[in-house]
DNA sequence: TTTTTATAGATGCAAGTGCATCTATGCATG
DNA sequence: CATGCATAGATGCACTTGCATCTATAAAAA
């Protein structure tokens, strides 16, 4: 039997506890503003960073951490809302890219603000900037294999 | 303009990298072990706690942080699995009480060891405990209201 | 006590998700 | 070039989720 320390728990209820209340928070504040979801807006960012030369829907996938077929249908719904314009692929016949349109450009641009505000709230007004660092530190060390 | 501080940014963007990571991780442990999702634990896990008593349906939604018709429904499945029963209620005739079964109890015992295992490794073994703590209480600050 | 208002919980419907699978193209090998 | 395997992406189907709303009981007000 695995026996686990309480402070390991206690991390982990801390961490899912957290990050889904912030999360909530984000979600909600954009939904009050009237704007889509966070995971549109993850995909415009990655999308329009990528610039006047578009993405691969594979590689917004490995970005996202999302599965291929929900990057497909998301793609679907940002396309048919206009934000997004698939393009044939040159070098690939078997896929395409993607690129953000003038709209889409506008709706993520729109939408920072909503977000950065609760993010100043949630985090930047309850942490100082040392804090910050240290809790990036740490959850960093949490993302790395074990020993 | 909301000027957002470039550590605030960064420990969100942690913050969700990793709690997603791990989650993931928990998700997929649970599956590849033939058991349900971690929705159905943390249920199981609330109830069971209830004790034989029960607990009131608006209760668990309280605790899981789940919106009224999620738990609902989530308690339709857990009954259909017949890991949960609903009794009526004594003291209020539009609810009931919800209980575990031996069934929904063995369940519940047997999905930890596979949970507690992937907890140990992502987050026992990758911080020491004096870690955990402090990010514990980083996490914990962080749910606070600001100022 | 009758009438209003609040709370517990369920549910129809539209939209989203997960799984498995399918098509099409690319690439490597004989 | 023909054959076989790998990769890009879409999709049918069953299930889940979100929203709004509905029913029933409780509690408060008139």
């Amino acid at each position: 039997m695995t026996t686990l320390n309480p402070t390991t728990t206690a991390a982990w209820t801390e961490l899912i506890r957290t990050s889904r209340r912030v999360l909530d928070a984000v979600e909600l504040a954009l939904k009050q503003a009237g704007h889509p979801a966070l995971d549109w807006y993850d995909a415009l960012y990655e999308i329009e960073k990528a610039g006047p030369d578009g993405l691969r829907p594979f590689a917004l996938k490995d970005r996202l951490l999302l599965p291929q077929y929900s990057t497909s249908r998301l793609l679907d719904r940002l396309v048919k809302a206009g934000l997004v314009e698939r393009v044939d692929c040159d070098d690939d016949g078997r896929g395409h890219v993607v690129r953000l349109t003038e709209i889409g450009h506008s709706l993520r641009q729109a939408m920072w603000p909503v977000y950065a505000k609760v993010l100043q709230q949630q985090i930047g007004d309850t942490i100082t900037a040392n804090e910050a660092d240290q809790l990036t530190w740490l959850l960093g060390k949490l993302g790395r294999d074990s020993k």
